[in-house]
Parts: C-alpha cells; sequence; structure tokens
DNA sequence: CATTCGTTTCACAAACTTGTGAAAGTTCGG
DNA sequence: CCGAACTTTCACAAGTTTGTGAAACGAATG
C-alpha cells in the first residue's frame, strides 16, 4: 500500500532556513526572505503576522518591517479581513517569475552607466572605450533577449499545464 | 574639421564610483568593485597595485584585499613582472560573460533547494509542495536555457566581428 | 649582506545592518 | 466611548562589513 504524503515539520523548518539564507545572499533582507519562504512553506492559502511571528521564532516589529518590504516589491499581497483586526498575507502568483524579471532592471542600468563610460573616456576607439562599450553591448544584448526569454517560459507553463 | 575624442577624466573617476556601488549592490566587495572599475577605465593594459592605491584614494592594504579576491573570481590576473617587485595587474577577457555564468550557478542551488522543499512538504500533491514544484521548475528551466542563450550571445559576437 | 621598495598581514576603528523591546497608534467589540 | 487585540514606529543594542595604519615579509640592487 502506497505511504500517504506525509509533511515533515522538521526538514520544512530547515528548507525555510536554508533558502532564507539563499535569498538574503541574492539581495532580499534576511527577514524577508525569511518570511517569504514561510509563507511558500505554509499549507494554509494565506497567514497573519502573529503566525509567522510565532513560525519563525521573530518579534511582531521585525515581522512588520518584513512584511512592508516584501509588499512593496510585490511578492506579497496584504488582504485585511473585515471585522478582524489581524490583516492575512498571501503570496502573489507566479512571483517568482516576476521577482526574476524584476531584478533584471539591473542589467539595464549597467548597461547604461557603461555608455556613460564610452562617452568618458573619448569614445569606443580608445582602449577603455572599446573595452567598456563591450560591456555595454553585452549587457544590452542580454536586456533585449529577456522579454522573449521569459515569454518562452509563459508558454512552455500554458502548454504542459 | 572633427574633434578628436578628449577624455574626461572627472566624468571617468565619477564613473568608476557609480558603476563600483552598482556592482557592490550586485553582490561584490565594494573595494573590489571600485578595482576593476580602475581597470575597466585605464587606457593601459594593466595597472601595479600601486597606481590602483593612487588613482582610488585608498590604502595599499585595501588594494592587496580587492586584488586578492578579483584573482580569485578569475576576473583579474596578476603578471609579475620578471626584476621589479611590482606585480601587474591586468583585466581577463570577456571576464562580463564568465561572471555573468558564474552568478548563475545559484540558480541551479535554488532549483535543488526547492525540490527539498517539495519533499518536506509531503510531496507534490500537497498545497506548499505544489507551490515549491512550481517555483523548482521555473529555476529548473532557467539553469537549463541558459548555455544555448549565452551561445547565441557567442554566436552574436563572432558575426559583427 | 644590508638597504630599499613594494606588497601582504593583522588588529582595530568606523559605519552600516538587522532585530528587539517598549510605547504609541488603530480598529473592532462591548 | 472604553477596553482589548494587533500592528506599527522608534531608539537602541548586537553583530557584520569594510578600510586603515603599522609592522612584517620578500625580492631586487648596490
Amino acid at each position: 500500500m502506497p505511504q500517504v504524503p506525509q509533511r515533515d515539520e522538521t526538514a520544512m523548518r530547515q528548507f525555510v532556513e536554508y533558502m532564507g539564507r539563499l535569498l538574503a545572499d541574492w539581495g532580499l533582507p534576511r527577514m524577508a526572505a525569511r518570511v517569504l519562504f514561510c509563507l511558500m512553506a505554509a499549507e494554509e492559502r494565506s497567514l497573519t503576522a502573529g503566525e509567522l511571528g510565532e513560525r519563525l521564532g521573530a518579534s511582531p516589529a521585525a515581522i512588520s518591517g518584513a512584511v512592508r518590504y516584501l509588499t512593496q516589491i510585490q511578492m506579497v499581497v496584504r488582504e485585511p479581513v473585515p471585522g478582524s483586526r489581524r490583516d492575512l498575507y498571501r503570496l502573489v502568483d507566479d512571483s517568482w517569475y516576476e521577482v526574476t524579471l524584476a531584478k533584471m532592471t539591473l542589467i539595464k542600468t549597467i548597461a547604461d552607466a557603461a555608455d556613460e563610460g564610452v562617452a568618458a573616456a573619448g569614445g569606443p576607439d580608445t582602449v577603455a572605450g572599446a573595452r567598456l562599450a563591450n560591456m555595454r553591448d553585452f549587457y544590452q544584448w542580454v536586456q533585449d533577449e529577456l522579454p522573449t526569454f521569459m515569454d518562452r517560459w509563459a508558454e512552455r507553463k500554458r502548454r504542459t499545464r
């Protein structure tokens, strides 16, 4: 007889902490990353600030700051519950797809900055200018190709659904 | 008569600082980022530690730490000069392409971690498990597509050369 | 073999991040 | 309205990161 899938709470807590650390390296504030994966790991569709604090062993203040950040970058939505003081926090669908796209805006910034550098160097025919132009072209190209790249994921997901 | 391209030292110094800050946000140690762009911005093919320190207004100690880091991640090579105490530091060609690829290994790590999460959640048929499986699939797909993506850049560069 | 120039190492100081406790603010229930 | 339940804000403490000065180290030169 097949074993019914069993949730392993201990492993889950470890997972949340590990993933939190990974995404902290990626640039998210640490507590925000932990809250994010607490939501990812929850069987519930949404959690209150109190529940988050309890599960993570963090103070209400820390949770407050974290969810503010996460709603700011649109990975989490706040859902006020009518007739209650608690707000519910829910993950935004496809937020991973979105946040990865958002991260990529930095690439455009880098390409633009490199272009400034080319000008300051005295144009692309100087030694430094050529180096910088090369860098600019690479990141510009990545920037241009990204939308198509991401569309392919949307396409694939549509097909396998 | 066309104006000869003129290097603007002031703009260049600003560019180095600005780009340094951008890449510090990207995850590089700040001083390493500044050294990197000091090299990018130089007309010379390579610079000594002393020159780097002078141009950046940083101590020898700081330069030492920064170049150690940069050689570690293979964005810079140290070229000892025979019959001299000074080492020269030179940018590695195509290092931007390379470093971007290297950055992407984190994606694989994230996909693997997400897969652990699916198991801990009790499989992809649980609510949390399905969420995590979705995340895993996205990053796994990106990971799989990246080599092809980067090959297209190499291809394009070959054509436009 | 001593001197000098250049680089590296180490301990410490300054600045920044991050999370907590406590108090204030808000919203619902009586 | 008053009290209770949550949440947010703020000042501060703890932990990290980052760069400096000083001393040690190593290599070339006379």
